[in-house]
DNA sequence: GTCTATAGCATGATAGAC
DNA sequence: GTCTATCATGCTATAGAC
């Protein structure tokens, strides 16, 4: 809280850069994930952007953990189930192919041990799966799922299904990525 | 067959650099696909290798062509049931991480509709979704799965499964993508 | 048919003025 | 803090020798 004003300064500028870049990319879409690019988009020099940022992997990778915040914000909260909030995101995602194509292309490069943001989407992977099978086992204490459902499997499924629809909705946008999901959540929770 | 001598070498020898591209992809994996480390990978110079093809974007696209091919004749054909031709293609890529990371970066690229294998991967999504839907269809027919399974539905979200499970695993090979299908198929399969 | 050499472009990063 | 300018790199594609 108290720190040099110009750190805070910096601070700040960081997070209304990140927010201003959502705002564009969502907007105006994406091609490449190029910081010149992403530079004009925020009105800034290549160098002005990159001197809140160390790299350009460094950059990105901030967006997307931005924008997973931002998304928790608007569709999670306790009050709202969450497979709802889940749907929420998805069909917000429709509506922004820009984020999307960011998304898909910077989660990709990251699958190189090599790459900066390597760990950075080990933990979220893992750490989304925990999520979604801890909620999994609750259904199943509650009787709502099978037991012969194994909760880590399908959390691992329910993840690659939702990133593995964006390469289809990409390819043809005319596939409704929330109506499918919707549909494996029926196949998950229907009792045999 | 009675092509002229130089064309029907160039066509052979085309098919050559894909065997080998694939199997050297295949054995020593891969980082970047540029151009330059697949013809050095198969003997060629950059130029030498391009001869064969009018630009990066074909080469890649062929290769990952002749691996349907391989993988069909491999897994495939008429006496396999064909979610074990599935899961044995899957099984065999848990053996050739270089593949499916060629896989994923250029089938990732072809989402860009300026991209010149985005038809090529429309048409391959489509392609693969009509024979597993029709294959739903049969089973359903069968009385081996249920009615209110939408065939369409489950054929898209069975490829995006098998697609983003390849994400999962390459930021965690310790993930077996294979099971994971399998069970995929448990739970569509099962009767309420 | 295959090579060497190079053109031509886009990128990320940095130096230095203001 | 932000810019302009530039550097260094990596890439695809092509020209031209052999």
């Amino acid at each position: 809280m108290a720190r040099r004003g110009s750190y805070a300064k910096g601070i700040a500028k960081r997070e209304e850069i990140l927010t201003v870049a959502l705002d564009v990319i969502a907007r105006t879409g994406y091609r490449r994930a190029s910081v010149r690019e992403l530079a004009e988009a925020v009105d800034l020099s290549q160098a002005g952007l990159l001197h809140y940022f160390t790299s350009k992997e460094e950059l990105f990778q901030e967006i997307l953990r931005k924008r997973d915040d931002v998304d928790l914000a608007t569709y999670g909260g306790e009050s709202v189930h969450p497979i709802d909030g889940l749907l929420g995101v998805i069909s917000h995602n429709q509506e922004v192919p820009g984020l999307v194509q960011l998304y898909v292309q910077v989660s990709t490069d990251a699958c190189d041990p090599e790459h900066p943001s390597h760990a950075f989407f080990v933990e979220r992977y893992a750490r989304i799966r925990d999520v979604f099978a801890q909620f999994v086992r609750a259904e199943q204490a509650a009787g709502r799922i099978d037991d012969d459902v194994d909760p880590e499997r399908v959390a691992a499924l329910f993840v690659a299904a939702a990133d593995g629809l964006q390469t289809q909705w990409m390819l043809d946008p005319s596939i409704d990525m929330a109506q499918h999901m919707l549909h494996l959540w029926h196949l998950i929770t229907r009792r045999v």
